[in-house]
DNA sequence: TTTAGAGTTAACGTTAACGTCAGCAAAGAA
DNA sequence: TTCTTTGCTGACGTTAACGTTAACTCTAAA
């Protein structure tokens, strides 16, 4: 693999952003890219965390949490055991605001499947009745 | 049952939110208790609605869309073939909106989970490694 | 009767997450 | 060589979602 490397529009472009946008995210920490002369240079890594950020964005998590998240990644000293311990506390505590969100989604479509079964009855459709198919509960 | 109401500082502090926010989601059109002169008066009905925008801004929806999500739930012409119509479509949308947020949170999931697998192997521990129980990718 | 508590409207303040614009540099096309 | 493109650094503007404060009303208890 040659270690691919891209222009500040070329990611823009990519995940329909702009490059403000980048700028924004270097300056809260997000990605830290080289730079050949003033200009700014991406790598594959910069990219993969660029994909998680905005994941995080679309699950409504702020920029603040979302380098929490970012962090846990690529952690700076992957030996020391101290380190490792807080990071397993801080997996820990992120599941659960995911699974509490999770949660929430079920229940949402839940709702709207009941919605669209009296909808569809409203019409006179003799249709099956949509059921999103969800598990249950995870705690 | 008897209908119970409920002040704004009931509600407020039964969701541990701020009067303020109450009164700022109904000039969004969220919410639109009864008046009692010039108090507002929360039924069930109108927390029911309240728990409904809770729920999605945690998911991260702009007010504007927790209202539309909220008003599937009661729509105002339910004979309306016209309106019913227009209603499913509705819920097939934000139902896909909702499995997005789904897949995105099963992805970061598992990513957490190798990445305490590694963690767990970086401290020796031979223990059985976390699998967040999830399920496949639903379209 | 005054005073404390809960509620009201109206208006300005604040923070996050960018958008927009000015002014400048470097690099390749015409 | 003069544009045009692409990128850079400030710096100010904008929108959403409330927070905060002021000025006022209304009841209920002291």
């Amino acid at each position: 693999m040659p270690q691919m490397e891209y222009s500040i529009s070329d990611l823009a472009e990519a995940f329909t952003i702009t490059p403000r946008t980048l700028r924004f995210y270097e300056t809260k920490g997000l990605l830290i890219p080289k730079r050949q002369g003033t200009n700014r240079v991406y790598s594959e890594k910069d990219k993969g965390r660029l994909e998680l950020a905005l994941r995080g964005k679309r699950l409504g998590f702020s920029l603040g949490e979302i380098k929490e998240i970012i962090e846990l990644h690529d952690p700076s000293q992957p030996e020391d055991p101290r380190q490792l311990y807080f990071l397993l506390q801080k997996l820990h505590q992120k599941r659960k605001v995911l699974i509490n969100k999770f949660n929430d989604i079920r229940e949402t479509l839940n709702a709207m499947d009941l919605i669209e079964e009296r909808a569809l009855a409203a019409l006179g459709k003799r249709q099956n009745p949509r059921v999103t198919q969800l598990p249950l509960d995870i705690d």
